[in-house]
DNA sequence: TTGAAAGCGCTAACAT
DNA sequence: ATGTTAGCGCTTTCAA
């Protein structure tokens, strides 16, 4: 039993090593769990222990080894339940493979992730998990290339390994449900909080499916704020979008929260979703599956994505990953709720 | 410039003084930024550093001075966006404080809390932060008290200091909305993920409220998963409250999560909020201001309950605040919104 | 103003 | 099988 005493400070291995009559080696040895410790000497050591409540200090021991088992967490907002579901299934992996995480959140901000990044150089973390990153500049690079490993997550840069979903194949299938359902006005809405990489991605699928289906792609570049979308360079209204003679009959979002974002205005508009119009989201946060919600959408597998990083990562850590980056790809799978729906034809005709 | 040796160490302050020709304590001076060191030398100094790209070892600086930096920070769930807000905001207050944390998610579970406990201790953290706790047994007590703050936030211990809501007058608050609107017959609705402390003040709170205006109390202990409730001890199914003979026209849910499911269920069945049933959260959450969730809720102001957590550790850690646990309240706000109305009493008496 | 030296708590050779 | 010793990279007296 530790004795509670408050004022003093955590005892050492030397304590320990007094107290049970034994140099700090052996106690370093049976802490360590070394063969080779004599089973009486051993006991002693564990009942000093166990008696001065003994706590080993992490800091001193990967100081001398020169290396930690802190992972270091790159996150845009947890905010976001996106975000803040794959930094939970991270820290589970982490966790799980014995390393502790250390979070910084960057708000999209790069110097708020530079300044992060910083810091968990300075506490010598072993490897850097983004799950999101501002590649705006190269300065990201520059602190950690060649220092220490690092995997994106869901996010990506050419230097360091990627996890994603297969953001083009699923695209892709959002789209054809929207075609095979008889759409042909399908817009893209890109949404300002998903990475630049994966909205290429997500882009090229989606358009690569209209071409197929001889139909033409529009792209619209969203502001929440004042309901704002930016078509071509040019300003307008979201609701000149979903009315209007702009007005389409689908619209794909590039993720989750803009797609109930893009719900909400319907129902402000009196527009009705899926029978005006079908939306279809990306990520099926917890929020799609709402029954008031209820939104088709496109399944990442978070769960897998965490296990996949954490794998590459500590691959890296133990030299059995070496060699350039690497990109893996996981797969994902659309899921069809009720925001979507055959177009009603009579009505396009009648406006 | 930075050389980009990958292969070699990273450098110490050893190779700073070296390459600037001074002592390790002027470098050590220069980057404490300790006055009292020549112009000369220090550019010499500074200039060495930035040849380098020295980065200075947290860990080594701390195993030292005896205290780090880090802040733990217990959380139960980062999947639950109350849970996952607040990590954001706790996070982003000890970072402007200097602070860096080192998350542990629990999951609700007693050994994952205190095995996460032993993880943080190991390294030595400044101070805990409880954004949920798991009071089962005194264990988590015998691990910190004595050893380190610690400051509950939103959940409870009484030998910690506590930051939360006021919860009884939020409850009183949502529960007096009912009343005024009319309602007579309304329950309230434990979620079993809501910390104790925080649920029985709640539940405080509602009865209260409910015996001033010459009511009487129901409560139900809600388990989600098969969507039944306890009461007095006995299971039945949520849509015997929603319906049948033992039906109430309003609800109030010990959290968003649990009236949003309500919400869910009462649309399964048929049942019309707010004009069968009126639904009050709690915490408002961002999923509360969607307008198709559009939930009545007491608003926790999580931005201030970080900013209180985190002035009462760090005046702890500082010496400026000693003796027993304080505990701060901060003032909680109702958000009328469509899930509540004046009960159609016509339907009542029809049925 | 600067440098030398003694640790912080631990691991990891190396002796014994 | 155990103890001795030399650091890990840094801060912090204490002299000079």
């Amino acid at each position: 039993m530790p004795t509670g005493n408050s004022t003093s400070r955590p005892p050492t291995i030397l304590d320990v090593a007094h107290r049970a009559g034994v140099s700090k080696s052996t106690v370093s040895n049976v802490i360590r769990g070394v063969h080779g410790v004599a089973a009486a000497k051993r006991a002693r050591v564990l009942a000093a222990i166990d008696a001065l409540g003994y706590r080993p200090n992490v800091l001193a021991r990967q100081l001398v080894q020169r290396r930690t088992t802190i992972l270091g967490v790159v996150v845009g907002d947890l905010g976001n339940p996106f975000h803040a579901e794959m930094a939970k299934q991270v820290e589970r992996h982490a966790s799980a493979r014995g390393y502790r995480t250390m979070f910084c959140s960057t708000q999209a901000e790069e110097t708020a992730e530079l300044t992060g990044i910083q810091n968990l150089l300075e506490y010598r973390v072993a490897g850097i998990i983004f799950l999101a990153h501002t590649g705006a500049s190269s300065g990201a690079r520059e602190l950690i290339e060649g220092v220490v490993p690092s995997v994106f997550v869901t996010c990506s840069a050419d230097w360091g390994d990627v996890v994603s979903g297969d953001d083009q194949r699923g695209a892709e299938m959002a789209t054809r449900h929207l075609i095979d359902l008889g759409h042909q006005r399908i817009a893209y809405f890109a949404d300002p909080t998903v990475e630049d990489a994966a909205d290429r991605a997500r882009q090229v699928g989606y358009s690569q499916a209209m071409r197929q289906a001889g139909l033409s792609p529009i792209v619209y570049y969203w502001r929440h704020a004042p309901d704002t979308v930016v078509h071509n360079n040019r300003e307008m209204p979201v609701q000149d979008v979903l009315r209007g003679p702009r007005s389409v009959t689908a619209i794909f979002s590039s993720n989750d929260l803009g797609a109930i974002e893009l719900l909400d205005v319907a129902d402000r508009l009196g527009v009705n979703v899926p029978d005006d119009l079908s939306v279809v989201g990306f990520d099926d946060v917890l929020m799609a599956g709402l029954s008031r919600i209820n939104l088709t959408t496109v399944a990442q597998p978070q769960e897998e994505l965490a296990r996949q990083s954490l794998a590459t990562l500590t691959a890296r850590l133990q030299g059995e990953l070496t060699g350039g980056p690497v990109r893996r790809t996981v797969e994902l799978e659309l899921v069809v709720r009720g925001s979507t729906a055959v177009p009603r034809v009579v009505h396009r005709k009648a406006g």
